[in-house]
DNA sequence: CAGTGGTCTAGACCACCCC
DNA sequence: GGGTGGTCTAGACCACTGT
């Protein structure tokens, strides 16, 4: 189906932001005046705000307006946020990312990932470990866990590009979520035979679940970064 | 001012599941017999579960019903997410938490601290740096850059407190948001010298700047956490 | 097909800010 | 008081899932 309204109503009002037409700092027009302007509702209106402020575009307030927030000078600054489900290749451009595969086995999981994943001692996951390089430095070695009956026929080709896409767009697959925990953590053998950290460097871990929107753990990961080359970067936004 | 209706209808879905009422994995009522039971309009109770699937505690397939997520393993055994703007005080109770001022002093901001908190070279800061511990274990040492002239008044009292409940109940500020960034680095002097820490240990730093509702930055802060008793927790749910 | 959740409307009322 | 955003309604229509 097509573009819902109150996503072309955000869409559009994104746009003026980037534009300029509504700069930094500037009150928009009021939501009455928004909904003439669009031909829709004034809830339609509403609706598009929110989301605009959950992505910290603006902020309103009650018996005042609503306002264009500046930018976040540190969030110009960020390398690469690590949030989002969408992989490296997306980030960055699949032109960019190479990534070595390190080992690829199908395995009974331990009792770790029997809990995260929620699936029973026979049944069998993928026990994934990936190096993902960017213009051929590497930047993350990746653990990925995942049941082997959801991701039926992985390839050589899928784990040298991006397991994500090919889950999204081959398999159909839709994410419903992640949890995430960052740890810092001392370098191990593998992080220094790998990603060529010292074996003095700290490191920067992401373990996670995945799960799809019925609910389903699809993936339990370990993303080893580089402490120099990478951060992870989390917008906060107090609304409801 | 009363709650409003939404906020009572989701409190009561929560206690609902807190209690198994709506045990794990199980489909709750449809939003027309909900709308009824509560006596409100299905879009109030749609937008009650749009928050409690915000906040991850249930998920929706159009055509199907809505249904209660399990519980995520990994984050049962979060000891204590970094996130919010609460302060330590009120994620551990203020009985737990105290602090040593290793430093308070006003001064002009450094570029960094400009930039970030949005204010002239010659608007004077705060430059605050805490030790704060749990049962009196060191825990995180807290860098804290704040423009004086909106946070008047600090005294010794509140910083061996909460600055937080001090901004929010005796200033009456509200906060609008969060912008983090977390980064593994090694161990300093001062982190070896306050936090306990080896000097190679690696260190779970969170970069961050709160703003107020009306977009004006009021923090800049770096908070530097042992590696082995914190880690950073984020629920990413992929909704509108 | 029946039943579910998602979108959208037109209008009402309220809380709040600023003048 | 006048104008703003926030809440809430009753109802309509649509998209989707299951059978």
């Amino acid at each position: 189906m097509g573009e819902k309204k109150y996503e072309m109503v955000a869409r559009k009002i994104r746009d003026r932001i980037r534009n300029k037409a509504y700069p930094a700092n500037s009150i928009i027009p009021d939501q009455i005046s928004l909904a003439e302007e669009f031909g829709v509702s004034r809830m339609t209106i509403k609706r598009a705000l929110d989301g605009l402020v959950r992505e910290g575009l603006i902020y309103s307030r009650r018996g005042d307006g609503t306002y264009i927030r500046g930018d976040i000078p540190m969030q110009m600054e960020a390398n690469s946020p690590a949030n989002e489900y969408n992989g490296l290749s997306q980030e960055l451009g699949p032109d960019r990312v190479t990534s070595k595969v390190v080992k690829c086995d199908v395995a009974f999981p331990d009792q770790i990932q029997q809990k995260n994943l929620d699936i029973k001692p026979t049944d069998p996951v993928y026990d994934i470990l990936r190096l993902r390089l960017v213009d051929k430095v590497p930047y993350v070695l990746e653990h990925t866990f995942m049941p082997v009956n959801l991701v039926p026929r992985i390839t050589d080709d899928i784990l040298h590009k991006s397991i994500y896409s090919y889950v999204k767009n081959t398999l159909g697959l839709q994410f419903g979520g992640a949890f995430r925990k960052i740890h810092a953590r001392k370098a191990t053998k593998d992080d220094v035979e790998q990603l060529n950290a010292k074996s003095t460097d700290p490191i920067l871990e992401v373990e996670q679940i995945v799960w799809l929107v019925n609910g389903v753990p699809f993936e339990y990961s370990l993303s080893r970064n580089r402490f120099d080359t990478r951060s992870y970067t989390i917008l906060d936004i107090n609304a409801n």
